[in-house]
DNA sequence: TTCATTTGCGACTGATTTGGTCTGATATCT
DNA sequence: AGATATCAGACCAAATCAGTCGCAAATGAA
């Protein structure tokens, strides 16, 4: 129902927590899953799935965790939930492969589309730093109506 | 995982569909299923959902169906998507009642609040009658950052 | 070297959501 | 009266999701 999983909901979080304590120590999953109140197995899973994306890098060890991989201005809202969730697709049609089985029926399926790219233009363009400033500009995104 | 329902997707078909047929007779909702291959009973459902909210008014009886309630550039896809699966909310959060617990905690939430109007905006600026279209002209979405 | 700490990965379970069906009622046209 | 539609809600099965567990591998420190 075109709803953030919460997993993804986690990367977000956390991905912001490694931002605003950068240059500082590696912060492990129980850290930060006890931080926000979420279960450490679950902020360990995510953390699991970030970092195979590269958008985090870990360190094992005593005294290891996780850092950015990359600046806060360079990592999106995008890269943080499809790393974790898979692609953004709003409808089950769009994938390149398989299709709903209607397609040459379906009418919506081109509109759909369109739509589906200016979502991810929107989420492509709130950077983590974005997302911890307390400032915020504004922005325009095409949208390829 | 930031998908649309298929019974929102099916709505979208149906509206578009009766955009596509207006002026002309009341379509039925097996009419409609039929057509694009759909399960008449499940279409039948999302037509009704989608009278409840007053997007298609529905005529009973013999040779009855349904018809636009509104002209086709008054009806965005946002209308039809909410009326079939309530809110556009990307987060459980974002919710005016309910909040997720750690609401005190959670850093996410407001920047999320924002990435949430934005795709709302995106949303209620396709319209039925632009899907119809086969030009398509570009407009501008104000993101709020 | 040994041990505690921490990530990596896959399997698993239970809860929730979703897709889809069925039944019965009500309205309307012929 | 009878055929055709919508309306409403209960219902079930399948898929997805949240969250857990166990074990392996890497690393740092005593």
């Amino acid at each position: 129902m075109f709803k953030l999983s919460k997993k993804a909901d986690y990367g977000l979080i956390a991905v912001k927590h490694l931002a605003m304590h950068r240059d500082q120590h590696a912060c492990s999953a129980t850290e930060i899953a006890e931080e926000y109140g979420i279960s450490t197995m679950l902020m360990a899973k995510v953390l699991q799935k970030l970092a195979r994306q590269r958008i985090v890098s870990a360190k094992h060890g005593a005294n290891g965790g996780y850092l950015l991989a990359k600046e806060p201005s360079q990592i999106s809202a995008l890269d943080v939930i499809s790393a974790i969730d898979g692609p953004v697709l709003i409808t089950s049609c769009v994938t390149s492969h398989g299709n709903c089985g209607a397609a040459d029926r379906c009418t919506v399926r081109e509109p759909l589309r369109r739509v589906n790219e200016s979502i991810l233009s929107v989420l492509s363009t709130v950077t983590i730093s974005q997302m911890s400033e307390e400032q915020h500009e504004h922005a325009l995104v095409e949208l390829q109506t």
